[in-house]
RNA sequence: AGGCGCGUAGCUCAGUGGUAGAGCACUACCUUGACACGGUAGGGGUCUGGGGUUCAAAUCCCCACGCGCCUACCA
């Protein structure tokens, strides 16, 4: 046999993932099981202009755990993958490429573009889908969608007419968020707040029929232009005299009102605003309040309108702000100018900044639907989020106080809203022109050339991919979805959309669980991002320690944010060469030997201690791995395996069988043993497999005896592959505590054994003499039935065992638990004074731990308050304490 | 401006009422027939600081300091 010293992981990413995806083990069809219970994760879909990144490495690692493990336990599993056709950034990204060829969308005409969109789509779409194989994603590709699939538009559409037939949509002109570069609205999600360091300009406003002057703060100086009115606040004794009087706006010919209205605060600059309905979210609402004129003199280019006068029509807004200070300046206007601090919105997507414009757009009535998001989370706790502190709190908050979504753009790659115009003005909504035609009568329709929010379909996305609004059997297996493991930062775009969705159509919420992922962040601790260019790529990770040593480490981050830490990948890496070398000794071992659980079960009271020790360490392993799972504690998960692994099958396990194992001569007791080894390897390879699929599959092919009769039971008739068989079930009745117990005490003897011989530098080669008196029969029978893997653990020519410990004077000495006692001969080596103090600090650990416990049991309120058990306990461990300690003060003073 | 989270060993992080944990790094020894991506033993923390609740606090409450995030209509 010749298997390398070293794991190679890109030798098994080369092969499994392929087999797994074409013998179809990812699609939930391979469960022949017709009452198993269905477990199903919709993916969120990534961009279909994106390519991998750690965030979608961390949740799918996670998304993928839960699939593999829900599938080992035999539940109908789905994991469906897709891509979002992500409106601005696709239609940006095939802008960009036309305008390196010199020409705009424009030039191309809206029907060419949008093809030429799915030709970019055909050819450099999706990259994503292929890294997403390199991860080991067990998604079942035969359901893979695209929000732009017909089926998933038409469910758009459906979703639409149904909406605005309920009154939840409809059409109105409002104060927008306008991106002047991108050219379309967009929704308050999609604005980047950020803090902007600029100018507070003071002009005076003269009154009319008076030398008086009022004046207002402003940092957008040109939008004066377009004022219809000064506003002051109704309580505001230097202005009491003034409202109600008219100004007379300068650069104009017009004249405004000084009006009053509460949301004016006294404090702020002067107290008296200039307000400006057609270009400022809250100037629109006072402007509403008042009934003021809105003077458009911005557009949609950020240019000024002819509105805003000759000197400044065609002007940019910011040469325009320019021109403004200059002619207030001449006409002694300005009072000052300060610097002030201020925050600024951006677009998103291209950071242009936006410009607030009136117009006429489509928007989702969000009270009837938060209502029932809301209702559902007050009724049925649902979806439960994890962490749960502070998300829902999050949710709710948002929801509660949540205003109407825009839901249109004016893109052309997106669903197209399911409107038509007639010359009349009418507006006809239906799913088809076909429909509209029958609505409208014999006129001419005109679809709507705006299209909806990509947020729009992606609020449809668990039931869309299911078949809705058709009765499709995967929506009636799979809707509602499991949970959700996504990014805090969708939770509001998305989640909440989702829910609301989910339960406006389905009657069902979407999905019962969020798990809410941390971020992980630089190791500087920012975030990564491409602008910055501090990204870590996951497939350069993939390529430097392996897929399943990147998926460890993705599993540890939980739901806090993390910095990125390349050696905790390397130490994983190393992980993977632990198994892989613990598996190369077991086959260098295996002759004759096979796999079967059986070796595992039944009656395991005649066994030796280390196997029935590592079955119940198995078994304590796979109950507190689900127990983990089932609360979505990853970390904990991984914890737990990685010490079972290598602490105590590593460490111990092989080590106590290697003398079984190796014996040079063949019997049936060795083959026993060898086949009981490779079974717990098989087990604790299964264990693995939901977080290190590659090499627990490599390695579990290659076992012997391995096959078909392995599997689940659902899966009996699948090809063998460690994908399919039953995830150890973590039985209370396997469970030994007396085993372990007894193991205990035999790896604390071995372990104290060691400690002296380091201390007292003994020579690795040199064999020592191991003298033990314990007064309790059974201890004795323990070490005496473990003498021979004592002896080779701990290096012992010979090992005595009695009831009182009869040693050489010149002895290294040690106690241990439950009375026993332990001497080293070592005559000749010993230096008394080392061992005195060896001793002495030994001594003085156990005594300020008597100390402390000793205080606590004197406190009577302690033994009055405390529960029963916590005293019991506390009294035991004092008397273990004391009675170690006071055999140490004899050891001591037999020393002299 | 409000809301929230975080601050634990040199580093990255677990732990959320009952004797402080892991990995890496560090020290000593070891080419022991699975593995030096290894083995054995060991050192290292007044759990940011201060107050409070409790028999008992890293853990719960309050205050302060530091870091980060989110939400918001102060021109």
């Amino acid at each position: 046999m010749d298997i390398p010293k070293t794991y190679d992981p890109k030798q098994a990413e080369e092969h499994h993932y392929a087999r797994w995806e074409k013998q179809g083990f990812f699609a939930p069809e391979v469960n022949q099981d017709q009452d198993a219970p269905a477990f199903s994760i919709a993916i969120p879909p990534p961009n279909v202009t994106g390519s991998l990144h750690m965030g979608h490495a961390l949740q799918h690692t996670m998304m993928d755990v839960l699939a593999r493990y829900k599938r080992m336990c035999g539940q109908r599993t789905l994991w469906l993958p897709g891509m979002d056709h992500a409106g601005i950034s696709t239609q940006l990204m095939v802008t960009r490429e036309l305008k390196k060829e010199g020409l705009t969308r424009h030039d191309l005409g809206r029907e060419k573009f949008v093809e030429r969109v799915w030709k970019w789509k055909a050819e450099s779409g999706g990259q994503i889908t292929k890294q997403m194989r390199r991860e080991g994603a067990s998604v079942d590709w035969s359901r893979e969608k695209f929000t732009m699939d017909e089926d998933l538009s038409r469910a758009v559409r459906e979703a639409f007419v149904r909406l605005y037939d309920d009154g939840l949509i409809y059409r109105g002109n409002r104060i927008v968020n306008w991106c002047p570069n991108d050219q379309t609205v967009l929704s308050d999600l999609e604005v980047l707040k950020e803090p902007q360091v600029g100018k507070l300009y003071y002009l005076k406003y003269p009154v009319k029929h008076s030398d008086r002057f009022v004046t207002v703060a402003t940092t957008r100086p040109e939008t004066m232009l377009g004022d219809t009115a000064v506003a002051v606040n109704p309580l505001d004794e230097r202005y009491l005299d003034l409202v109600g009087e008219t100004l007379l706006l300068p650069l104009t010919d017009r004249e405004i009102p000084v009006i009053a209205d509460e949301y004016v605060e006294q404090e702020f600059g002067t107290g008296a605003v200039k307000i400006t309905p057609a270009h400022d979210p809250n100037d629109y609402e006072m402007g509403v309040r008042h009934n003021l004129a809105q003077i458009v003199v911005i557009d949609q280019y950020a240019k000024m309108t002819p509105e805003a006068g000759a000197d400044f029509a065609g002007l940019d807004r910011y040469k325009a702000r320019e021109k403004i200070i200059e002619k207030f300046t001449e006409l002694d206007l300005i009072e000052k100018v300060v610097d002030y601090e201020f925050s600024i919105s951006k677009c998103e997507r291209c950071k242009t900044v936006l410009e607030p414009l009136i117009s006429t757009q489509w928007f989702c009535r969000m009270d009837q639907l938060r209502d029932l998001a809301l209702e559902h989370m007050a009724r049925e706790e649902k979806p439960r989020f994890f962490p749960e502190v502070p998300y829902r709190k999050v949710y709710t908050d948002w929801l509660e106080n949540l205003r109407d979504w825009t839901i249109s753009r004016q893109l052309w790659w997106g669903h197209q809203i399911p409107a038509w115009h007639t010359p009349a003005g009418d507006v006809v909504v239906a799913r088809t022109h076909e429909e509209a035609r029958l609505k409208a009568g014999d006129v001419e329709l005109t679809q709507d050339p705006d299209v909806l929010d990509t947020w729009f379909s992606s609020a449809l996305w668990p039931f869309s991919t299911l078949g809705w609004p058709e009765k499709t059997a995967d929506l009636e297996t799979f809707y509602p979805t499991s949970v959700l493991v996504t990014a805090r930062d969708i939770i509001f775009l998305w989640v909440s959309r989702m829910v609301m969705m989910g339960l406006k159509f389905e009657g069902k919420r979407p999905f019962a669980d969020v798990f809410v992922t941390g971020t992980i962040l630089d190791k500087h601790g920012q975030r990564m991002s491409k602008t910055k260019g501090n990204g870590v790529d996951p497939l350069e990770v993939f390529d430097k320690f392996g897929v399943d040593a990147t998926r460890l480490t993705l599993a540890s981050v939980g739901t806090t944010d993390t910095r990125w830490n390349e050696k905790q990948v390397e130490s994983y890496r190393n992980f993977a060469n632990k198994i892989w070398n613990a598996t190369r000794f077991c086959l260098l071992n295996s002759d004759g030997a096979k796999v079967d659980p059986g070796l595992l079960a039944g009656d395991l009271q005649s066994l030796p201690l280390h196997d029935r020790w590592i079955i119940s360490r198995l078994h304590k392993t796979a109950r507190d791995v689900r127990a983990a799972l089932a609360e979505y504690q990853f970390h904990e998960a991984v914890q737990t395996l990685y010490h079972f692994f290598w602490d105590d099958f590593c460490d111990w396990y092989i080590e106590l069988s290697k003398a079984a194992i190796t014996s040079e001569e063949a019997s049936a007791e060795r083959t026993t043993s060898r086949s009981r080894l490779l079974s717990v390897l098989e087990q604790a390879l299964r264990l693995l497999h939901p977080f290190m699929p590659y090499i627990t599959e490599e390695l579990w092919q290659q076992l012997p005896g391995v096959n078909g009769e392995l599997l689940h039971p659902a899966y009996k008739t699948a090809p063998a592959t460690i994908m399919l068989t039953g995830y150890p079930e973590g039985l209370t009745d396997l469970i030994d505590e007396q085993a372990e117990e007894e193991m205990q005490m035999v790896i604390d003897l071995i372990s104290r054994v060691r400690n002296i011989r380091s201390e007292m530098n003994i020579k690795p080669g040199e064999r020592v003499t191991l003298i033990i008196g314990a007064g309790d029969q059974r201890l004795r029978s323990v070490f005496s039935a473990s003498s021979e893997q004592i002896a080779r653990l701990a290096r012992a020519a010979d090992v005595s065992i009695a009831a009182e410990l009869i040693a050489p004077k010149a002895s290294a000495r040690a106690v241990l638990g439950g009375g026993a006692e332990l001497a080293v001969p070592l005559e000749g080596l010993i230096d008394f004074e080392q061992e005195r103090q060896r001793l002495g600090k030994e001594l003085g650990k156990l005594e300020s731990e008597a100390e402390s416990l000793r205080k606590q049991l004197a406190n009577p309120q302690f033994i009055e308050r405390a529960p029963v058990e916590k005293v019991e306990a506390l009294r035991q461990r004092l008397e273990d304490i004391s009675q170690r300690s006071s055999q140490l003060q004899q050891t001591l003073k037999n020393l002299g």
